[in-house]
DNA sequence: ATACAAATGAAACAATGTTGCAAATATAAA
DNA sequence: TTTATATTTGCAACATTGTTTCATTTGTAT
């Protein structure tokens, strides 16, 4: 499903910018931070209209924010996107020596045992360490 | 055991702000932002050496960093604080209502199965939802 | 082709965090 | 108690990340 599907499926206008992410995120197939996808973007790119952007997809359900720490964020395309808001909750990876993040599809959110009176409603989960590529 | 204490313990100099910050945390029992910790402060307070005593402190093993997300950084008191790095691997719970920050100790952070090649050398685990007082 | 809502881009702002440097201070030793 | 020295402080300046307002442009359904 190429970048004009997605956006057709989810029901957000098509413009430049929001396929320029789209397709940066699939082509590297794996998350980037707002500098991985400007290099992408190239001149086209415009930070204020970027933020907007990734707003209007997250809403939409087609990517989620990965924040590492305060000044790390990525975003990661989301795989199962038929329908909203489906967050398939997942793990993060990331890798202290190259800053790559992967999504741990297979390492699931549990369900935590919380003290009495406190209420779920989202959880995450950051992994740091050495990825597969930097441990050869 | 008091301010003075601690930082004797952990052998770094005994300064005012050093002081401050932990007798903000110990008196509110509970992980502060920089700005609640400014509040108690008051004129004291001064950004740079803030942000240069967390940094101390952290170092020091007295006290830890707790990202929620990228805007919203808390700072939370050691417990286990016999000796340095000793990070008590623990859970944070974030109230979406009332902001405020829970160290759960009993919700200890797992070994998680990573893809073969991974290797973890620590992870965070954020909760968010509502908290004890503002379920009531 | 057109109408209208939505998206864009500029300027300005706000929050968070860092660095270099001179002055002030904490602490150990005399 | 005084002194010596390494550490800490506070200022100025800067860097990064993110938001808001508003006029202009663009996407899309009709």
């Amino acid at each position: 499903m190429n970048a004009t599907e997605i956006l057709k499926l989810h029901e957000i206008k098509k413009t430049p910018g929001r396929i320029a992410i789209i397709n940066a995120l699939v082509n590297y197939n794996q998350p980037l931070s707002e500098n991985e996808i400007k290099a992408e973007m190239q001149e086209m790119y415009d930070r204020i209209t970027f933020y907007r952007n990734v707003q209007a997809l997250t809403q939409a359900g087609i990517i989620h924010k990965i924040v590492i720490d305060n000044t790390t964020v990525k975003y990661g395309i989301n795989h199962c996107d038929h329908g909203h808001q489906h967050q398939n909750e997942h793990a993060h990876f990331f890798c202290e020596q190259c800053h790559s993040v992967v999504c741990l599809e297979e390492v699931k959110i549990p369900e935590y045992n919380l003290p009495s009176g406190y209420k779920c409603t989202e959880s995450d989960i950051i992994i740091k360490g050495k990825c597969k590529k930097c441990n050869q």
